[in-house]
DNA sequence: ACCGATTCCGTGGACGTCCTACCATTGCAG
DNA sequence: CTGCAATGGTAGGACGTCCACGGAATCGGT
């Protein structure tokens, strides 16, 4: 089935055709792209249970957060670096399934506040206990060796203009 | 601006909440992500001019790397670990736009060939050119950075069950 | 030679992301 | 106080991904 490496064959062929000097660039674009299609893969297996995805979950998440379980669309989407319309459309799913309420404060009309429901607050603890016990604890890598890709995936972040607060 | 690094604080909360021993491995897991994000941000960026996602581009490039410039549909989706679906839908699209076409072999007539024209060969080296010097010779990290970083994204990959080529 | 299993591809739908355009509310300049 | 720009959210559409399902061609056991 899996017989070859993939972006072994990509470098190979990168090299082969004279982009030696981009060869490794490539190599760690795509590593870090199956990288991550490989964990949402196993987040997205843990959720399906609890009939979230990831994106959904990241919300439930911030709300659970907050002081008032509630929170600005806008704000929502600033601290996830998502559009607002993505926002958008995951709240318009939660609230669908009764997890989410949408409120507009007296204060300020043009707002949406997204607002955590009983039932979303149960559905998120309990998706994140299954999370941290099912994947996070256990990611696919030693201690030591989560904590350097961390660290040097923070410099690639930091170097593509994200704001990066050393630990 | 960005006044604050979502991912350190995710970290904070995590750990607040007494989820110490899962705080590392959900900061790996949304680095990993917000990494990817920022990269394919970039290579979207340089490749649309081109008229070509970064999904198109990968099917064009393969069958630019094979011999006779066309590949089995199946294939396609195999050797970049997708669906067969979304091989369709890209196929469809780059097909629409001239730069591959469809062939029926005689040998097994279930099989589709998915076959570079030459627009296609000369959009593909294009892209490939300014992929190469824009993104890939400095993706944001030293030379010495991007292959820790590799080779650590590289035990990841095997431990989810990648067959993963040592250097 | 036949019939069932397998292989290969496509369709339709759900979801998430982004973009452009639009509407409602608010706040400020004059 | 009136008009206009800025702010906050939504609608519609393109794209990519996956899943469930179905049709066509081929293979293989009897």
């Amino acid at each position: 089935m899996t017989d070859r490496d993939p972006i072994a064959e990509a470098h190979h062929q990168w090299v082969e055709h004279g982009w030696g000097d981009a060869a490794d660039g490539m190599a760690l674009v795509t590593s870090i792209t199956r990288a991550q299609q490989l964990l949402v893969e196993r987040v997205e297996a843990v959720l399906r249970p609890h009939g979230l995805t990831f994106a959904r979950y990241e919300i439930l998440r911030l709300l659970a957060f907050s002081r008032r379980r509630s929170m600005a669309m806008s704000r929502l989407g600033s601290l996830l670096q998502v559009h607002a319309t993505s926002v958008t459309s995951a709240v318009a799913r939660l609230e669908k399934q009764g997890l989410v309420e949408r409120v507009r404060p007296e204060r300020d009309r043009r707002m949406v506040l997204a607002s955590l429901t009983a039932k979303g607050v149960t559905t998120i603890e309990a998706a994140t206990a299954d999370l941290n016990a099912l994947v996070f604890t256990s990611p696919g890598l030693d201690p030591d060796q989560v904590s350097a890709t961390t660290d040097l995936l923070a410099s690639l972040r930091s170097a593509h203009g994200d704001t990066v607060t050393p630990r």
